[in-house]
DNA sequence: AAGAAAATGAAATTCATTTTCAAAATGTTA
DNA sequence: TAACATTTTGAAAATGAATTTCATTTTCTT
């Protein structure tokens, strides 16, 4: 396991940068398609963004950014992820705490959420067969979907011990 | 159909009655029991609640009540709702107006909704094939669901035909 | 370089939710 | 019933995340 970890790593961060330039590409065709400008601060805001694995919010991209960088607002980096969610290219996702999240989109198309009470660690997963039983109940109300939250809430294997009254 | 208009919402109403005041038992009895203090407030907004079929916020509930009854304060009808959601009798619900909205509990155990984006209808259903498989899903990665959330968004049969670029 | 349009960011605003606090109501005890 | 401790009430203030404002700066096109 070990011996492979550098080259896992290289290889991975080589991957990640060509999504993430790829991304910042359709950010820059989305911005010139709307008549808007490319700018220094949108251009660190998305590539910090595109980096994240987790679900992150304004609050915390921007405290991340100012770590090395203080001339960029709370506002552009909020107003950046707003831009980047309507380029399709983040998803606004608002969990049970009620603080808005970002996500890059990724290669899977849509997903739901484990989300553990404990740690707050976020875990994504896709089952095909509950999207269908969705759909079929939505067919059942003569209802037209257009999209749908579904989140788990309890304690990830790590923090299971933790959980209230479980021994 | 409309001969038995009469007789069924007598009974219905005797039903409901009887449903309202046997919950309204369990709040005294919570409260009691908590140390707390039963008051005419209490009584009307728990009573005002109950009879609610609908998700209701505690502004609208307030809203409802001051139109009967002027002394009482819209942080009372706050307050109260809390109280009814920690003694077991009301749920709260965020949906994705971000508005937290409140329910008196029901013969169901736990249900989903569907959320009608043009004219906000909120209809309830259960699926016991889907909380299975979510069971499912949970186990799989280790978790351990101690609630979930599943709320789909889209037209209702009445709004289908408004919903943008359907024709 | 000049001008028009958009972006920035600090500060102000919004708005639902929650807390504060002085006065009122409740329920227990004597 | 009166006194008392405790809780409740409700207007107003505070909170806090999200959003808007606006003067200044930057970008992009002539
Ligand atoms: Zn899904
Ligand atoms: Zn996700
Ligand atoms: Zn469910
Ligand atoms: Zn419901």
């Amino acid at each position: 396991m070990l011996q492979f970890k550098g080259r896992k790593i290289l290889k991975k961060k080589g991957v990640d940068s060509l999504q993430v330039s790829g991304k910042k590409e359709r950010l820059r065709d989305f911005i010139k398609k709307m008549g808007f400008k490319s700018t220094r601060q949108r251009d660190i805001i998305a590539t910090e963004f595109l980096k994240t694995i987790c679900h992150i919010t304004a609050e915390e991209l921007y405290k991340k950014i100012s770590r090395m960088n203080k001339e960029i607002g709370f506002t552009t980096v909020y107003r950046t992820l707003k831009l980047l969610a309507k380029s399709g290219l983040a998803t606004e996702r608002v969990f049970a705490d009620n603080l808005t999240r970002y996500e890059p989109i990724s290669t899977k198309e849509h997903h739901d959420h484990l989300i553990c009470l404990a740690c707050g660690g976020i875990t994504e997963f896709e089952d095909t067969k509950i999207e269908k039983l969705q759909e079929a109940v939505a067919v059942e109300f003569g209802f037209m979907t257009i999209t749908h939250k579904m989140e788990l809430y309890g304690y990830c294997r790590k923090c299971k011990k933790h959980a209230p009254a479980s021994e």
